[in-house]
DNA sequence: CCCCCTTATGAAAACGCTTTCATAATACAT
DNA sequence: ATGTATTATGAAAGCGTTTTCATAAGGGGG
């Protein structure tokens, strides 16, 4: 596009190429009348410098990527766009990693960013520990709806603990004792604290957790079917099941229909993320809302001000996003006798 | 990661920078012991070329980027995901650009890209003619499903046209007369191929093409539900409804359950794209199957030649891909008296 | 009126590669 | 042998910025 580099432009102005990459890195430093003489130039003629170039000589680190682990999950796809649309407007070049939860992949990606310099990465929920560590030592990272060492990085996540809690209070107050859970993966914080949420209203209401009502899933559709069948198996039929993504909670929902279950008069069910298709089914999901907005934002914040060096040496955010139950149609209150499905 | 340069590698192989170089670029110049003590070294200590001085001075483009209008849409997301992979394979860093249906937006990505002097674009169906045409000046592109001016730009297609063709004579075998077509945007070539199938099949079997059995959509879940409430104002109701994709055939299904339509038994149902997750429903959707990973190979393959300048002077490839039509549970035939819904 | 300090500018040297041009060495034809 | 290709290597000049260092011009304080 350029066709002018900044000594062209400096000679337009009768001045030096120092001074133009002045007027384009610290203004400040140039006298008010020249700076205004070399922006309208630039202006005039469309001069952008090359990025090249300011690269290979400030050394600098560079963009920024983004790490999902599944891009399908229209939940990542929405934090995907909203990562996208932040970087864009600030001018940043992002690069989109799907893993497809793959450790290898992961690695490959990050190996390949890393040798491209890469200024700092943003990793969702599903990165291994293992990548984001090694990540850790050689860039700037902000992590979204994922619990790492506290205080060794920083994290903007949604309020899973609670998040959690109020679902299976919901539940509680429509009188179901006998709660699925459908947890996701082992080892995945954001999924752990849902848990903690479901165990401890649980036992708020001292009602005992019974291990059997909880079924680890991968947060994937298929996953929701496995549970389902999972939950069929037992002697005692949960009356609801609480599910750790809206994912799974379809998965449940297209395997309860097949069934002839149907929802919400058998069976009560909570997802987790109220991704906007949640209405996917003809019945409205009822879940825990994330605030995707407020995720994003703030996370791209931080990076922004640990590229800039505005976050004092070391300095680790933690910023916690509440999140909302949104009521759907998919619940409905126990009456009388309650003997599970 | 890198802290070694060229200059260090020719210094520890006593050779020159420029050697070490064409081992990089161009190993048949430099002869066989050399090379391999050069690659041998490079190996050792882990060097990697700096990318910003390699593009600095090599005045080339780089990078590749994928335009797609949803990423929301599975179909889309798998090509994104299948084309981060080939270009991942190939050490060449792309950009992904969610357009979100909106014609600022791709200028604002499309700019920002030619003044990082990208090297190539990839645009999925669904992207604007000025924004393509704008790009066509100034870099290589391939268009997906994207149909363009005929001998103009490099293109790789499903074949939208036999796929069309192919659903509608299914629905024509099964006795189905009355059949509604929901079709793409106005102006999207592939969706018109689709449209152009649709009326070839009724002509062939000489059922008169009516206008108001063809419902304009977006693509998009809501423009089912419309379509779908669209047809029920006819005072003769479809018996079969042909969506040009799946998204959409899902919308159709969703309102028909609300209504108590029941499928394939009321109204049968086809879809396109055959998405991996059309069984999201507990019905499987009928759909014509979009051969992704054909689509993406041969559109990365001729990006590579683009690239590489292997492909003449103004070379342009056409490859349509043969769609094919996937027999799901949304279908049934036809007996006795036929009147619509 | 001299010295020092700040502010505004420029010259020149990086940054780490690729590219052009030159040279040396070998091979092949006459 | 002599001249002409061909092959293998290196020296040096970019590529378009940023950065360091130097200089010049103005502004008090003594």
């Amino acid at each position: 596009m350029t066709k002018y580099t900044i000594t062209e432009i400096a000679e337009m102005c009768n001045t030096s190429p120092t001074t133009v990459s002045r007027v384009l890195n610290n203004p400040k430093l140039v006298a008010e009348p020249l700076r205004l003489k070399i922006q309208k130039k630039m202006k005039e003629v469309g001069y952008k410098p090359n990025p090249f170039a300011s690269r290979l000589s400030s050394k600098s680190k560079w963009g920024l990527a983004l790490f999902v682990f599944d891009i399908l999950n229209p939940f990542f796809a929405l934090i995907m766009r909203k990562i996208s649309h932040l970087a864009m407007q600030h001018g940043i070049p992002l690069t989109v990693c799907d893993t497809e939860n793959n450790r290898e992949k992961e690695m490959i990606y990050l190996d390949y960013l890393l040798d491209n310099k890469i200024g700092g990465i943003i990793f969702a929920e599903g990165i291994s520990i293992e990548t984001i560590e090694r990540a850790l030592k050689y860039t700037e990272i902000v992590l979204i709806d994922r619990q790492f060492k506290e205080g060794v990085v920083s994290e903007v996540t949604s309020d899973n603990y609670n998040g959690g809690r109020q679902a299976t209070e919901y539940l509680l107050q429509l009188n179901h004792k006998n709660i699925g859970f459908i947890a996701g993966p082992d080892k995945w914080p954001s999924a752990e604290e849902r848990l903690r949420g479901y165990c401890d209203a649980l036992k708020a209401h001292d009602i005992p957790i019974q291990k059997k009502l909880i079924f680890h899933g991968d947060l994937r559709f298929e996953s929701g079917i496995r549970a389902m069948e999972y939950f069929l198996t037992l002697p005692k039929w949960p009356t609801a099941i609480f599910s750790a993504n809206d994912q799974m909670a379809f998965g449940v929902m297209s395997k309860a229909r097949s069934l002839n279950i149907s929802i919400p008069e058998d069976l009560s069910i909570v997802g987790f993320d109220n991704i906007p298709f949640n209405n996917f089914y003809d019945t409205k999901l009822t879940s825990v809302e994330q605030d995707i907005q407020a995720l994003c934002n703030s996370a791209f914040d931080i990076m922004l001000k640990k590229l800039d060096n505005r976050l004092k040496e070391n300095g680790v955010r933690r910023i916690i996003v509440p999140t909302k139950l949104k009521i759907g149609e998919t619940c409905r209150k126990l009456i009388g006798k309650v003997n599970g499905l």
